[in-house]
DNA sequence: CGGATGCGTCAATGATACTGACCCAAGAGG
DNA sequence: CCTCTTGGGTCAGTATCATTGACGCATCCG
């Protein structure tokens, strides 16, 4: 990942009377309105794909959040999955216990702390989670091939740039090689 | 079953020093597991200022988004915004009886046709969707700069990749000049 | 007139989230 | 051994956001 810096400021004043200087200040009006339109739309229609094949099985975006980051970190504990998901014990139980008792997840005790129950998939819940995975990868794929890959590190920086601390924080952990 | 046709479609000029082969598919999938990560994280964040605003006065998130899109194209029709959200109209009419009745939405008869409501926000709904906007816009201020107008630039042509049809027709709609 | 359209509303259901409280088992320290 | 804390599970109640199906009403239009 290159690390670069380059702020470039020789930006064309595409439609706006503005100087350049200003845009890079001050957030126009007409830019955030934009920028709110987009995520709406576009986080809508990349989870929409997803959603279709959790309808059929019973189940909610909140259970595909939990076999994709389980996914990502196999062994993970439930507090820590707590932590990255942002949402409280209850709400992740009533989510956890039907992927446990469906055999999509699998709970074992820690070993050096017993009352931990570390999490991972089985082969069922990465398969559905990969099924899950290529349906968001055509969206993606095609979002990224249509827009280039100077726009694709731009879109990453700027969702990156919205998070608060914590979540980059919990982003950064999960790209990280394996724990 | 890879047949070896699909495999070979790769493209080839990229000089890079991007290895290939099964790494350049495992760099995909990364980066598209990235991805997921960074939609996750980054449209939660975004929303979470304006969901505190909200929260304080009993509404929601639906409620902010009736107030964005009325705010965005005053005159609309209960229809129009009906396909804009893409919800039911029983859905719409649980958020936006409220509004109506407590000040922050007009309902004015259309004149060419009278069946129709048109929707437009009072002063009370205008201040209300401002204070969400500038709540927001410190978010995606802040990202924007951090980033830099060339990625904006990117964020934005990711964002409408990965909307369909109907959300790219909306989108567009949106940010044209006052109707 | 009769059908189609725009809108509101009824009832029932489901997914996702919350708070507060309580319990159990296991680690940590006196 | 005996507390205290921590990781985890669970119960009860509540709220938001969404669904489907059906019905009513006013209006537009051929």
């Amino acid at each position: 990942m290159p690390a670069k810096t380059a702020a470039q400021v020789v930006e064309a004043p595409e439609r706006s009377p503005l100087p350049a200087g200003r845009n890079l200040l001050f957030l126009r009006e007409e830019e955030l309105r934009l920028a709110q339109d987009l995520l709406f739309f576009g986080y809508r229609d990349f989870t929409a794909g997803a959603d279709e094949i959790l309808a059929e099985l019973g189940m909610g975006r909140a259970h595909h959040r939990v076999l994709h980051f389980v996914g990502r970190r196999p062994g993970i504990t439930v507090g820590d999955l707590l932590g990255i998901l942002g949402i409280t014990k209850q709400s992740l139980g009533r989510v956890l216990q039907p992927l446990v008792e469906e055999g999509y997840v699998t709970q074992t005790p820690g070993r050096t702390d017993r009352r931990q129950r570390l999490l991972a998939l089985t082969d069922k819940g990465a398969a559905l989670e990969r099924r899950l995975f290529e349906r968001q990868r055509e969206t993606v794929m095609r979002a990224y091939r249509e827009a280039g890959p100077a726009a694709v590190e731009g879109f990453r920086r700027v969702m990156r740039g919205m998070m608060g601390e914590d979540a980059r924080a919990a982003c950064d952990l999960l790209g990280e090689p394996a724990r």
